[in-house]
DNA sequence: GTCGATAGTTAACGGTGTTCACGTTCATGA
DNA sequence: TCATGAACGTGAACACCGTTAACTATCGAC
């Protein structure tokens, strides 16, 4: 069963994905230009030397395409990430971690118009429907992108597991609630991991004091400090402490 | 000295900060209506009644509103946190802490367009000059808010320095640069607090766990978790057992 | 009672997203 | 080969938006 979808694209259709390709990629300056809302159909239009209608085409509104390019991030920054833990040997786990936490701020940083658009700008719980349409594209990229953390994490919980032959160690969380722990579980269902209850804890705990510092620094929450890196480093020493692995080869001095 | 901003407001200072906190409730309603970007200035001129050039006479342009709805924001959260932290007994330091946090989550969940105003439309380090202007306006309300937590922190601190003889435990992160203790000293000194490093290094990695499971709730990022209160409650627990302080009477399970 | 600051007006400019009605191009099936 | 219909692109228009300029009315103070 051939992928129905691409199929053999035909030239009409490669001319279109090319154009839709043009599109996006003047919006894309536009919003490393001028930030988010500098956005502009007609101005995507005026720089494409076409007509502004001509965009609905290929577009159905203006948040059409924003969501379209928020879908493209999430895949270039999981792809950014993804390449720099791709240089590493296939079982430094720990390293592949820390890869890809550096990675991330360092995209964010460098990124920041498309970090704001990301994960402020555009709700992508559209707010309507009872929950989030787990099939709607945008909320897809953010999935796959998320689960980038999350495999690493998967592979190390196992790799320690079967080497060392005990787990990882994982923080105390006094007496969790059912609710929360049916939460966990289904968290670890997500990225079809069969992990127990406190390591899907950790893995998100962990992931929710990543996106904290990268966004206040990107955010411009972080005034009193001047060089976001050490703190970065050192807070992800702090949770390698707490994971009893050693990084100092990878951090040096926090 | 009596105060010289204030002094004795003539009728006409008196109606014209009226006609101010009307313009700024109104935009309030839009942002609270439609969120942020659905603030106009012709839409509120129409609500008031009045031409759109007339509010003019009273902010110099959109964004200069913009920003002083967000000093207000920054007060009125602030202003709620205080109000629910005055409640309690007057050495109840831990509860404070708790009541603290929570009454931030309880504000932003019920404040998402506020929230998402004030945290990531408006960019407070204006990226103009050599860096952030700490005189100006909403940087101070921003200071004024985040040393709400630190004030409480503060007065944890020296509480059990002195009725228990021992500080608080704080994390380990081993190998603390010297560029990091620096700036950690800097970041105490803007609360007035003489603390270890290491204690300033806790309170701010603490505030950023905070600041990352709400923003990342708000903004719609926990798409898998159902009921955000569990989590939060759980990373509460996590911080207060590593601040070895019993909070089973205030969380109950977690 | 005059005078100047203050607050308000209308008109206008350039910008935006979006819709409509109209042509043009082009691959395809008879 | 040619007609057809879908896809693509256009200009005009509508209803907004922030902002400026020129002008008028009001009101407090000397």
């Amino acid at each position: 069963m051939e992928p129905v979808t691409p199929k053999t694209p035909n030239r009409r259709e490669r001319v279109r994905n090319a154009t839709v390709a043009e599109i996006k990629s003047v919006a894309r300056d536009q919003l490393t230009g001028d930030g988010p809302g500098a956005i502009s159909l007609r101005a995507i239009a005026r720089d494409m030397g076409m007509s502004a209608p001509a965009l609905y085409r290929y577009f159905p509104s203006l948040e059409a395409l924003l969501v379209a390019l928020v879908v493209d991030l999430y895949d270039e920054l999981r792809g950014f990430m993804e390449t720099a833990c791709a240089e590493l040997p296939e079982g430094d786990r720990i390293g592949r971690l820390l890869v890809a936490a550096k990675s991330f701020r360092a995209w964010a940083v460098a990124h920041r118009p498309e970090f704001t658009l990301m994960f402020a700008s555009v709700d992508l719980h559209s707010e309507g429907s009872a929950h989030h349409d787990p099939t709607a594209e945008p909320h897809a990229a953010a999935a796959r992108f998320s689960q980038v953390f999350g495999r690493i994490f998967h592979e190390l919980y196992r790799q320690t597991d079967e080497e060392r032959g005990f787990p990882l160690p994982t923080p105390a969380v006094p007496n969790m609630s059912p609710g929360l722990q049916a939460e966990l579980v289904a968290c670890a269902h997500t990225i079809g991991a069969d992990v127990p209850v406190e390591f899907s804890y950790m893995f998100l705990t962990y992931w929710i004091r990543l996106y904290g510092v990268v966004a206040m620094e990107v955010h411009g929450q972080l005034p009193v400090i001047e060089h976001p890196d050490l703190l970065f480093n050192a807070m992800l020493a702090e949770m390698a402490a707490q994971l009893r692995v050693d990084i100092t080869e990878w951090i040096g001095t926090t």
